[in-house]
This record gives structure tokens, sequence and C-alpha cells, in this order.
DNA sequence: AAATCAAACAACCGCAGACGT
DNA sequence: TACGTCTGCGGTTGTTTGATT
């Protein structure tokens, strides 16, 4: 039995780390091409790349990979992104796999970067319930209508998420009202829903619009996945919907008993 | 044109589970 | 069964690129 401790590649071989030139993206292609991909310590040793088995695999699966497809993900990839994402959280490379072409690094930064930042602007958790409401009731539908991929602004979020968007918050408005009184995300989802998060349901009911104009009382909440109302002055009673400001009222009375 | 900043992307690290000896 | 190695996953950090001042 030999004294000498067992060669170990990582170890024993400078290793390179950072950024991949061409020649060693050539390198890995060939080396593929002629083996197959698998064996990635075994790959790292015998092609010559003086890199680890791992960064090997990384960068064949993230960028080498023929059928990796590159450019901006499409409104409907983001969609589903978004849905898979609140169905299953941070599976990454599960959610990668519903995406053909899409690695999960990918879809990790598209969440750390774009959908995650939404939540740090509205100053909320991104995977409470009540942002993942936001999203299915505002990006979601927004998406849906477009050509191209770009997320609703932060305005539109926070004017819908932030009742308080437009006017000073009254002093007697405790602090976690912020966010947890989101009308229209009220009406799509339950009570039992919302209240995983903490806060309170609201689904209005005749008896519970008292005071309001009719519109509350009669209009029914609208489906999951019909057009829904997002932002701006255009939530007016008279489209089948509820403004912004009623239902806010309508949340107001019912939570600060006033 | 240069400096600065933020966003987007690429790569690394630690860990856990699978697998082989 | 125990141990070592490999692989894949998710979190984090580093680098590049583009926009703004």
């Amino acid at each position: 039995m030999s004294n000498k401790p067992a060669f170990k590649f990582e170890e024993d071989v400078d290793l390179r780390r950072g950024p991949w030139t061409l020649e060693e993206d050539s390198l890995l292609v060939h080396y593929i091409t002629c083996h197959g991909e698998g064996r990635w310590n075994h790959l790292a040793r015998s092609s010559g790349l003086k890199r680890t088995g791992k960064s090997c695999r990384l960068r064949w699966l993230n960028y080498l990979k023929p059928d990796v497809k590159r450019g901006n993900l499409t409104p409907e990839e983001q969609i589903l992104i978004l849905e898979l994402h609140s169905k299953w959280g941070n599976r990454w490379s599960r959610i990668a796999q519903q995406l053909p072409g899409r690695t999960d690094n990918e879809i990790k930064n598209y969440w750390r970067t774009r959908v995650q930042k939404q939540a740090r602007q509205l100053n909320v958790d991104a995977n409470s319930p009540v942002f993942r409401n936001a999203l299915r009731c505002f990006w979601s539908p927004r998406l849906a209508g477009k050509s191209e991929p770009s997320p609703p602004s932060i305005n539109d979020l926070a004017k819908n998420l932030n009742p308080y968007h437009h006017q000073e918050a009254p002093s007697s408005a405790p602090q976690a009202m912020f966010c947890d009184v989101n009308p229209w995300c009220d009406l799509y989802f339950s009570p039992e829903t919302m209240a995983a998060d903490g806060t309170q349901g609201f689904l209005p009911t005749p008896s519970n619009t008292s005071g309001l104009g009719s519109a509350a009382a009669v209009n029914p909440a609208p489906e999951l996945g019909s057009a829904a109302p997002y932002g701006g002055a255009d939530n007016a009673v008279g489209d089948g919907y509820w403004s912004i400001d009623e239902l806010w009222e309508v949340r107001k009375l019912q939570k600060w008993g006033i």
C-alpha cells in the first residue's frame, strides 16, 4: 500500500477559473461530440481542459449544448415560469424541464433579476402568497396580452398593491396594511389563500358592501384568467369591474372598522 | 469621452443524494 | 455496511454590458 495520497484532479492540477475562452469551448464541444456527455470528472481529466468536471458540465448544459435557446424569454415562457414557481417554488430544474431549451440557471436568473426586483421595490417577500397573487392578477394577464416580453411597470403593481400609492396613508393605518389589501387579488383568491400569509381574505358580499354604491354589491367577481383589470384610472364602475378606490373603501371599512 | 451605476448574465460553491467498490 | 466519488441542485458571487450623468 503506497503512502502517496490518491491523485485528486482538482487539487493536483492548476485549474482554470472564470470565463471560458473560445478554445476551451471548442475543446469541450469536440470532446463531447466524440465521446458523449456525462462522466464529467473523467471528461475534465481526459479532454485536456484545466477545468473541474462540474465546471465542464455547467458550461455544456447552460451554454454549449445545441438545444439551448438563446434570447429573451417569450411572454408565454414567462407566464409558465410564474405559474410553475407559484406551484413548485424554487425548484428551478423542475421548472426548466417544462421549458424546452431553457436552463435552470437562466430561469433562476430571470426570477432573481426581474421578479424579485419587483417584490423588493414593493417591499414584500417574493415568495409570499400576496406577491404570488399579485403576479397572477396583474403580471400574467398583462403578459398574455403582449407580443413582446416586458413586465408591468412598478407603478402598475404599486398602484394596485398599495392603496396609499396616490394618497398619504392615514396615521391610524397599521403598517401591515401595506400590500395585504389588494382588492383584485382578494376577489380572485380565497380567504384561505390569503390567510396563508397571515392576512385576512376578503370576498365582498352584499352584506359587507353596505354604504357603497350598488355596483359593488351586484358586480360578480371576474373569473380567474379573464381580462383582469389593472392600474390606471380606467377601473371605472360600468365596465363590469369595481374601481380600485371603491374596493379600497370597502376594505378600509372592514379592516379599520371605520 | 470618461466615470459611475445598475441590470443581466455566467460561473462558482456547498450540500445532499445516488452510485460504485 | 462503510466509505469515497460523482452528479445535480439551489444559493451566491463575480463579470460584463448598457444606460445615465
